[in-house]
DNA sequence: TATGAATGAGCATTCATTCAT
DNA sequence: AATGAATGAATGCTCATTCAT
């Protein structure tokens, strides 16, 4: 599945061949190694702060000028969905694993698990799994990756009848969006537990009335 | 600089419908209008935008100057709480209604099922729900009655064996604002129908391990 | 000399008469109460706070809706300078009679005494001798009576040898309202009385170099 | 949030005069330019307006966005005082100078007499010495300096018997700013030397009673 | 390519003054 | 005459984004 990194263009090549040779390759290294750095940074900070942080904000605590940031993300927005794209991947590498290694049933509700896990007090996570809800804009590549994980996730739960037939998708990533939400204020662990284990139970199918 | 309370109240009609006629209490009259107009656009500026809509936008939409709203809400913080005021109220008045007609379990679920179904895209009755939840600033009046009300309600179904004995009011106040917010992006009527589901199923109790 | 209320228009007399027989002097007296409150209020609330407190303010604090200071003073300035009028009038009157029972000399140096005493941290007092300072507008009437107070102060202390032959009335409202701004920020008495000293010292004389 | 310092100093120059030609610090250079023009040009309106004049209107007299004064000073009090600073310091200057080069009864009198000069009519020189008088913060550094040096001034001028013992700085300063107060709305120069003079004899000591 | 200076629209809030009752 | 509601211009300040160096 050929994941397609959010329009980040790079159409220099050809005729600075020359450079690449004299000092090109580190510039790039460099580069690269300042878009990691935001990365890195405008993932902690809006994690912890939410995504009111100023551009600023951000490119300071890289150690960067904001010009910078800029050159690497166009728009704040960009940059919220660059990180969001880091959340998902490595959610989906994640997935991957449990869909390798678990029990269909344990697999799923593991991964659930996990994100709640991940989720709770990370405000940029939480706006990820939001950002995914929005059914206005469509699925950009990533969110798309992110879905099919979980669907297969989800279906071969369904097929190993861990979990209720008439459950979609699109209401797994709601249920965690929501949950996780829920959490973005309330780290109390006893919660988050109860919670899971409400929501757990309902996708395993209604026993009474 | 001190700010000084916005004259609230002083409901007390019926009997001087002579003095309404001839010159009384016709300008509070006025001014109880646009307070009631500015709360009406705000409550559906806030639901269908968000809480970022500018307080001119709300004076222009509702034909009146910033001074004004102002002048009944001090702060764009009150304004909103205001709002919400008026949600929690009304879904505290269906809670009672609940209460006394209907039997414990369909009392609660169906509580349930009313806030999700209010909640749908409305950001403003979202932002309320979520902001009882801030666990770091305690309940103000209203949504401490909010919470008793839901607390009676589950209390009831709890005792009628309707709802699992160890789940707390607090972890249903985060489940619907898990729920609700889950829906701001999206009222496809099926999602929430069956998220609702699933939460309903969990709550009632487990049944498979 | 007389002094002429600060623009005060009166012009309901004549037709009126009924008015003034049935109900009309007690309103006529309420409305001098009113404008007495607001009078005091606006006093003590600029001399305390500064000029910048809002109008609403003192129309709270007089207990009396903001139409009713519009409606007695039609301009903030115009309050201001009914209050100015106020003071200068009580210290033209203090001036008359140290005119009368004191000998030249300490009745003028006694006089300044005075002013400085009640200025001390009376914002208004000093903005009041500060606008008679503005060479920019003419000075009104009572600012007018005051300075000939004053004029007939400094004339006798002249004349008896007191004060140096070449100082005018200027120099004395500028001194005093230089000194009284002086101490706007800084109730220190023991400084307030080294400056006067300083001051009266130099107004004697000069006896060296 | 924290507000970061305004890029101060740096002004060593010279021998990098290839570098400005090719492409040097001019950036740099238009940033101290522009800080230099915003305080040239609030140093004159504050001067000539007072302290109320909207940063807006600063920013335009600049020919510069707000933002960019509000990038050189994070608030109008910082612009403010800047100004301040610089008034201070070019004053201490002289200070220095007649320190070093006149006698001490001369200098100290001369000291309060530039002081006076330049204070007339100039609002934020009046505003500044003002708040240097606010009894209630302590002394910026800044201040403290001009306090200081006057102190010194003073000092000396008392060694020499030209001026009263019982004098302490801080009656000057506070006799200065009332000076210079008092000439806010008043240029006329017999005035201002009519007062001077009187204020220095007076200083000088007292020879009739 | 990196930098950070400049920009300016945007926003919450205040307050003198007017006006309907 | 009194009231206080309405008005809206004005202001300090923020921050995403552009641009010159």
């Amino acid at each position: 599945m050929p994941i397609k990194e959010p329009s980040r263009a790079r159409d220099d090549v050809g005729s600075n061949s020359i450079d690449s040779v004299t000092m090109g390759k580190s510039l790039r290294a460099d580069a690269r190694r300042n878009r990691e750095r935001i990365l890195d940074v405008a993932t902690k900070v809006f994690a912890t702060e939410g995504l009111d942080v100023p551009i600023d904000e951000i490119a300071n605590r890289a150690g960067l000028g904001v010009g910078t940031v800029y050159r690497h993300f166009p728009t704040k927005e960009e940059l919220f969905e660059a990180v969001v794209f880091r959340f998902k991947q490595r959610l989906i590498d994640k997935a991957m694993e449990m869909l390798e290694h678990d029990d269909p049933g344990p697999a799923f509700f593991n991964f659930l698990s996990l994100i709640v896990r991940e989720g709770m007090g990370n405000k940029a996570l939480i706006a990820a799994l939001a950002s995914g809800m929005d059914i206005h804009r469509p699925l950009s590549g990533i969110s798309l990756d992110f879905r099919n994980a979980l669907g297969e996730l989800l279906n071969r739960a369904q097929l190993a009848g861990s979990v209720r037939n008439d459950i979609q998708v699109t209401d797994i990533t709601a249920i965690l969006c929501g949950v996780v939400r829920t959490l973005e204020y309330n780290d109390d662990y006893g919660l988050s537990e109860r919670i899971l284990s409400v929501v757990c139970d309902g996708l395993r199918g209604r026993c009474n009335l």
